[in-house]
Parts: C-alpha cells; structure tokens; sequence
DNA sequence: GCCAACGTTGGC
DNA sequence: GCCAACGTTGGC
C-alpha cells in the first residue's frame, strides 16, 4: 500500500466532478510526463491512497481524498486526434501514455499550499519542493497520516 | 501576465 | 552524448 498525491486542474477535474462521476470514478487521463507515467504503470497497486490536489486555480491545494481503483491501462485519449492530449506517435500496438482510474472516497475543507508548508511534518514532502512540477508525486506514510488526521 | 524551474527536442 | 532553444507547469 502507497500513497501518492495527483495533481488536478478543477477547470478539467475537480474533486466535485470525482463525486458526481459514474461509480465515482475516473481515468486520470492527459498524463503527458513520463515520469509521472511510470508511477502509474509501474508502482501504483489498486487500493494505493490519492490526495487530490487542486492545481492552476485560485485557492491551489488538497481537495479530498481518493484511491487507485484500476491497475495501468493505455490513456485513450492519445489515440483521439481531435482531443488535446492527442500523440500522433503512439500507436494501439505500442501506446506511449498508460493510466490508472481513481475513485472519490471523501472531500475536505481545502487544505491550502501555504497551509501544508507551516508544518514541520512536512517539510519534505515532494509536492512542496523547490520547483517541482510532476503531477504526481509520491507521498510518504508518515505524512499521509499527519495530513488525514491532523489537517482534515 | 510574469517568471523560475524543469522536460523535451533536435542539430551537431 | 552534449547542450541550446524551446515549450510547459504552476504559484504568485
């Protein structure tokens, strides 16, 4: 069991859209970092724990809080040449982006950036450093449970 | 809109 | 394999 914390733009997806989904569920589609790619495919397991994390919008920060529901499967979308993470290099027989689906377990009281950065519990949490820009970054134990019982 | 930081591309 | 140029991310 992991924890990882996945980075959404709520313009695109936002923990209300998680909610409202079918079976409150969806494909984290548009991954388009290979980095990130390869957590997806590569060490995520169904079960692992999502913080859901607003990302690009005006009150930036942990939304709620979900969890991996599917093991990694080729993101549709970059075989869809009308959507904008189309990938005209990947192929049905070779696909480049890998996904996984996620399903909502709870919203919070957003936890802003500013507010998980005023705790030493923290303090080295991936998401947090310097110029980081993966949109999915993994997270420890200790600070999954620091932030699910002490800030929500 | 700005800009720092980082990832990708492509010429050599 | 190097690295300059370019594109993107994402907080502010």
């Amino acid at each position: 069991m992991r924890y990882w914390l996945m980075k959404s733009e709520p313009d695109e997806a936002s923990i209300d859209d998680l909610a409202h989904a079918p079976h409150r569920t969806l494909p984290w589609t548009g991954v388009r970092n290979y980095q990130a790619r390869n957590f997806m495919r590569d060490t995520m397991r169904v079960g692992d724990g999502v913080l859901f994390y607003h990302s690009s919008c005006p009150e930036p920060g942990i939304a709620g809080l979900a969890h991996v529901s599917s093991t990694a499967y080729p993101d549709p979308t970059q075989f869809d040449s009308k959507s904008p993470y189309y990938d005209a290099k990947s192929t049905h027989e070779n696909p480049r982006w890998m996904l996984v689906d996620v399903v909502f377990e709870k919203k919070c009281a957003l936890i802003p950036l500013a507010a998980l950065r005023e705790h030493e519990a923290l303090a080295d949490m991936r998401v947090l450093a310097k110029g980081n820009r993966l949109s999915i970054t993994p997270v420890t134990e200790a600070e999954w449970t620091f932030i699910t019982n002490h800030l929500m």
